[in-house]
DNA sequence: ATTAATCCAGTTTTT
DNA sequence: CTGGATTAAT
């Protein structure tokens, strides 16, 4: 039964009656036991899986959750129950009403968007530049995310009021990106959550109850959401001295005002500590204590331990700190995988992960960012998304700009004409082409200072070349191949690609479709070209030793994608489950390397918070760009609360990279472990 | 105009 | 180490 390992606070939470039920858990008060008893009381009294949303911050949490559901119940039971992110989740529920969605990693729309920005004038009369393309992109997600009535304009007038003159031309820009995502079927992260806004007024949803997990990070656009499914009841948890992606749009007046704007809500308070000893707490507390407190709470100890006071480690130096660091893990009797390293920027990770490899110590970082960024990678889940989506442009021009001579322009180009010949159809235009379309490179628009925009007829060129290659006639044929700039190199590459997808077309299964992606010559080809660069020196020669092993690294790569996609059968999904929780995968085992915001919900024996200098940890250039100092001490509380048995708290005064000089972070001070000087 | 080569700066946090 | 900008070559 998950209720019977309840305390009194949480059994209450658990079997709040139906309605509007806020829990207000802190940090290690054992708030995953409560949503899943909260989960069995439902299904106890009658309540069907599929009537039961349950929203995580990640995928993972919510993989979790059902696991341990699933031990209580059985595992068909747990996993009719709807659960995941409110990305996920929003995907999950679009594909089910055959809306047409290609989910695009965000780097690609941001590119997308930044083409059709580049295209604008702007007249500048004042002094105030316009925002440049990829920063009006994100500013417009956080508009979309952050803003409830609003237009844009009054929006960005709130936010910059200089900027304000320019939004016109901004909201031009946002239209004409906004169409060609339609023409294409592309999705970003955003449009998941507002195409879903859209489908709640077109469509009803039964869910009994919305379970709200880390209720303190739901922006406005999610609340929205959460409401927009008219759910009987909703139960969230959080803690809004947790809240730290107000970055992202996320307000803490959504969790601070549920019992103003439910009314009849009921709140429960979660405040026994089972996670960390009470030195550690105390550290905690004291420093939280200097932000407003929204809900009175008062953190109960329930391990009264007190052997290992969290430690105050100062050094001279950024590497030094990290040495000692390493040397200090090699010593500890605790396991790796108890252990993590937490940061607040990302670039602190670099340094450790280099110095934790010196002193042989193993160590994985989450975000698999670098992973999934990798070309290789890149060029497997391009040609998957082709299988799935033919005319997906991008991911075409992606994999044939590989071609020696092909660059963008040409490949726009034959991506053009593959669909003439394939009258709208690039696999028909590839395998099936009508050869009766002699030109199938009619015309480009072409800007001419004396003539204007006139029509620049592109010459055939001649396919002699490709002769005697013993090509399929059939590809042979095809006038796609007179584009007159395409050299012998750039056709044989082409070629390849032809059978690549002609054989790629009989198979549906992702884990056999890498597998044969791999051994093929396409992409052969590329990888020896990648590797080849990689192994470039200076002086231009090649470094033979370098280029094997990166061959080798990418052929692991490879493996360790050929392992995730072996959980899933349906090609659309996989590529969709890589981009939607791809940043959750980590590669290897050992020492945890995170972020503080990576950090968020996990737990570990011994923790190092490190690079806990003022201007880094609190970070001063985001805090001047709207971030505030309530912020960086929730993301300082939240840091050394994954903590249960040892914390250490480290900083350097003086970086010689980037020969800076440091002070301490003021948290310190505020946690009593430097005295005022 | 387009591609390839070369050099330079920069690096917040996440779905 | 990579994306972006600049430059050289076609």
């Amino acid at each position: 039964m998950p209720l019977s390992n309840l305390n009194n606070e949480q059994h209450a939470s658990a079997t709040a009656i139906l309605g509007h039920n806020l829990t207000i858990a802190s940090a290690g008060t054992g708030k995953t036991s409560t949503i899943v008893g909260r989960i069995g009381h439902l299904l106890h009294s009658g309540i069907k899986p599929d009537q039961i949303l349950l929203l995580t911050f990640t995928n993972k949490a919510a993989a979790e959750m059902i696991m341990r559901v699933a031990k209580f119940f059985d595992e068909t039971t747990a996993k009719a129950i709807v659960s995941g992110t409110f990305h996920s989740v929003s995907y999950k529920l679009l594909k089910k009403s055959d809306k047409p969605i290609t989910l695009k990693q965000p780097s690609e729309l941001k590119t997308l968007f930044k083409s059709v920005y580049e295209k604008r004038v702007f007249v500048n009369q004042t002094d105030v530049k316009p925002y440049d393309g990829g920063y009006l992109y994100d500013m417009y997600s956080l508009y979309l995310n952050s803003s409830y009535d609003e237009t844009f304009e009054t929006w960005m007038g709130k936010i910059n009021e200089d900027q304000k003159q320019y939004t016109l031309i901004y909201e031009d820009v946002i239209a004409e990106f906004n169409k060609l995502k339609k023409q294409y079927g592309y999705v970003n992260f955003d449009d998941l959550l507002t195409n879903m806004l859209e489908l709640q007024k077109e469509n009803t949803y039964d869910f009994v109850e919305i379970l709200v997990d880390e209720y303190q990070d739901t922006n406005p656009l999610q609340g929205k959401l959460l409401d927009g499914f008219k759910p009987k009841s909703l139960f969230c948890v959080g803690d809004y001295d947790q809240s730290i992606y107000a970055f992202n749009g996320s307000d803490i007046n959504i969790i601070s005002s549920f019992h103003t704007r439910y009314d009849g809500s009921t709140i429960f308070t979660l405040d026994k500590n089972y996670r960390s000893t009470a030195p550690i707490l105390d550290l905690a507390n004291k420093v939280i204590q200097n932000n407003p407190r929204i809900y009175e709470k008062s953190l109960k100890v329930v391990r009264p331990e007190r052997e290992h006071v969290p430690q105050l480690l100062k050094f001279d130096e950024l590497y030094i700190q990290y040495e000692y660091i390493a040397k200090n893990i090699v010593k500890s009797k605790n396991k790796t995988e108890d252990m993590a390293i937490i940061y607040r920027n990302n670039s602190s990770a670099d340094g450790i992960e280099a110095n934790l490899r010196d002193a042989g110590i193993e160590c994985k970082r989450k975000g698999g960012h670098s992973f999934f960024d990798s070309r290789e990678i890149k060029v497997i889940l391009d040609l998957i998304v082709l299988m799935v989506n033919s005319n997906d442009m991008m991911a075409f021009i992606h994999l044939i700009e590989y071609g020696k001579n092909i660059g963008k322009a040409i490949a726009k180009d034959i991506f053009e004409a593959l669909l003439r010949v394939g009258h709208g159809n690039l696999f028909h235009g590839l395998l099936n082409p009508d050869n009766s379309i002699i030109k199938p490179y009619q015309s480009r628009k072409v800007t001419n200072v004396q003539l204007g925009l006139f029509d620049d007829f592109i010459e055939m060129g001649s396919v002699s070349k490709f002769k005697d290659l013993g090509w399929d006639v059939k590809f042979l044929n095809n006038n796609i191949l007179k584009h007159p700039k395409l050299t012998l190199e750039g056709g044989i590459f082409l070629y390849d690609f032809y059978t690549i997808v002609k054989e790629l077309k009989r198979i549906q299964n992702p884990k056999n479709m890498i597998i044969h992606i791999q051994k093929h010559k396409f992409f052969e080809t590329i990888i020896e070209t990648l590797c080849t660069h990689r192994a470039k020196q200076k002086d231009g020669t090649i470094n033979e030793s370098i280029k094997s092993s990166a061959k080798l690294k990418s052929h692991r790569r490879v493996e360790t994608l050929k392992q995730l996609s072996s959980r899933h059968t349906n090609l659309q999904n996989f590529i969709n489950a890589m981009i939607l929780g791809g940043g959750e995968m980590s590669e290897g085992g050992g020492v945890n390397l995170l972020s503080v915001h990576a950090s968020k919900g996990l737990e570990f024996k011994e923790v190092y918070v490190v690079d806990l200098m003022d201007g880094r940890f609190p970070n001063r250039t985001l805090m001047s760009k709207g971030g505030s100092l309530e912020e960086e001490r929730r993301l300082f509380y939240v840091a050394v609360t994954r903590a249960k048995d040892i914390l250490y708290l480290s900083y350097a005064s003086y970086d010689r990279i980037k020969k800076l000089d440091f002070v301490f972070s003021p948290f310190l001070q505020e946690a009593g472990l430097i005295k005022d000087s």
